[in-house]
DNA sequence: AGTTAGTTATGAATCGTTTCAAGCTTAAGT
DNA sequence: ACTTAAGCTTGAAACGATTCATAACTAACT
């Protein structure tokens, strides 16, 4: 069907070899041959065959990323960060959600693994280590993403999540509320439980202050809803005086459930803050406090560092990257 | 370094050819010996090389998909639906970004070239149909996603955006306003002049009604709060009482905008209305009215239709499916 | 014993690109 | 005229999975 190398040598009356010269070192070609065979490309709307080029260099030009949800813009924003970086050196992100479910985590690192990728971002979905174990025993370079672990020799870029949780949680208490609330997901998270470790940490310096856990099936933003409205629901005084969402998205819908029926006020009755500070938390209701994480520049630095683990993996270089997270306030937790 | 299939067929003690048929055709090789070549996969780690299979069957088991915004919601539904659809299938879906530029869109195309796609999604970002005949002399078959073109050989799925903007102009007018602004995006994008085109509709069926129309560089959050801006900083008998903007993103922006510096109301000195009611819609500031289109559906028809295509190019089924916009109002529009 | 049908296994050929040692041509130098 | 070097081009080998015609073997018949 497709027009082949060999297609194009015989049009242009040269040989297979000379074709590939011309594809891939046009130096070395006389230009008049670079010209004819160019000539021939383009009447037979030659394209290279991918598949043959990787068989036959035994790699790929890509690298797999894995996150937790494509759809919140915290994960959106590393992605595209990533891409960014991975584009200055011609490779290509190709891209997987692993809906926080191990089970499609490892589907993807096994379509990575069939396709030869040079290297593996991922925010694991789960804090076992399974998935990782077998990408080191297959010799796949890996990055971990938001995220670290305790064996030292997995390359990772994070935000330190307890300094993260402990400066929202503080917050909150420095702003008088006393009967603190986390609404967070599943614990296999490590982000969701790092935070809470951080904020459980702000609360016990603080004498009198309590802090409730409230665990949803995942960080959506219809799961803050359900959480807000579970929370409008109560007794009055079974109700928090100040809640603290595991990410921006349980935080928009809490904003949302919060208010359903004309229940809670934020911050009035409730202060909240959130988590990631995304691009639509200060246009929310009540413009959203959050913790700021620098998404773009973590996937950007993410490449970075699978670049250098692939060029050296013995290299002497900084293994585990750590960004700051930086508290922002806004109305939702200010009166 | 990677175990391959003749490195399993000497472990196992059997020929290349019944390892192939132990991985695609396991009925067709006796039971002990599966149990013993599968016992040689797992012992050697061996993974299918995805280059080698594709080179051999001639095409991948992908197909492209090319979006303007990855970043938006809408865009984001769109591909998850579309994702869905294709794992039916056991097709992976290659995303790309085109940021609504041309020469971008073009890089991808080639890069999908190159890979062998089964078949492209694309929301074209000119109305230039250079790309689009190029795919079809190419052989690769299209589905034109959220746009629709003048050539009904070509398959589309899409939402009546002139209908869609219709509705949202419509219901500013219905709500008393009158001097209607349109904020959009680049003309080059078919979406903002067909939703604009029905606006100006709506405002010529309405004697004393007016509307201005702005456009902005791109359909962001970033833009919107700069017309935002803009409008405030104008003299109060120069403003609209009523935006209409291309999508959500630019009217999260701009109520961001109006407000600042304590300016403009929303919805009372200034109604606005949105357009793919994102999921943040109804959390903003000012929850927000927009034009609900169904991403999703988008999304899964497309590859639906697709597949149709690829199957049976001549045949006799619906090559244009539109589905049709809905208005949702919320407080941003009505007082 | 001989034929047939059925089951299972084989291995060479193939896909399209890249690589690289070897060959050819031309120009320059002695 | 002869050597050397430099510049271009060649074509066979290799990458790894799949296919398919063919072979080998069994079992079940006459």
């Amino acid at each position: 069907m497709a027009a082949s190398v060999r297609d194009v040598a015989v049009a242009a009356a040269v040989s297979v070899g000379t074709v590939s010269n011309v594809l891939n070192r046009p130096e070395k070609v006389a230009p008049a041959t670079v010209e004819r065979v160019m000539a021939a490309i383009n009447e037979l709307g030659f394209v290279r065959n991918d598949a043959a080029r990787q068989l036959r260099a035994g790699r790929s030009r890509s690298i797999g990323m894995i996150v937790l949800d494509a759809g919140n813009p915290f994960f959106a924003a590393v992605a595209r960060g990533a891409e960014e970086r991975a584009d200055e050196d011609h490779l290509s992100v190709l891209l997987g959600n692993s809906d926080e479910d191990v089970d499609r985590e490892s589907a993807y690192l096994d379509l990575f693994r069939e396709q030869r990728v040079n290297g593996v971002l991922i925010t694991p979905a789960s804090s076992a280590t399974a998935n990782l174990e077998r990408l080191r025993t297959a010799g796949i370079p890996v990055v971990l993403v938001d995220h670290e672990i305790a064996d030292t020799s997995f390359c990772s870029v994070s935000v330190d999540d307890v300094e993260g949780g402990h400066l929202a949680a503080a917050h909150l208490l420095q702003q008088g509320r006393r009967r603190l609330m986390f609404v967070g997901g599943p614990s296999s998270i490590a982000q969701v439980t790092n935070r809470l470790e951080g904020a459980r940490r702000a609360v016990s310096e603080v004498s009198g202050a309590t802090l409730e856990v409230i665990e949803m099936p995942a960080l959506t933003v219809l799961n803050g809803r359900a959480a807000g409205e579970a929370i409008v629901a109560r007794e009055a005084s079974l109700r928090p005086d100040a809640v603290f969402a595991a990410n921006d998205l349980l935080a928009v819908g809490l904003v949302q459930g919060l208010r359903i029926f004309g229940g809670l006020r934020v911050p009035e009755d409730i202060a909240l803050i959130g988590y990631d500070d995304i691009d639509f938390a200060s246009a929310a209701v009540v413009p959203l406090s959050s913790v700021r994480q620098p998404a773009e520049e973590i996937g950007h630095t993410a490449v970075e560092l699978l670049l250098k683990t692939i060029a050296d993996p013995e290299g002497d270089y900084e293994r585990r990257v750590r960004f700051r997270p930086e508290l922002v306030v806004r109305e939702s937790s200010s009166v």
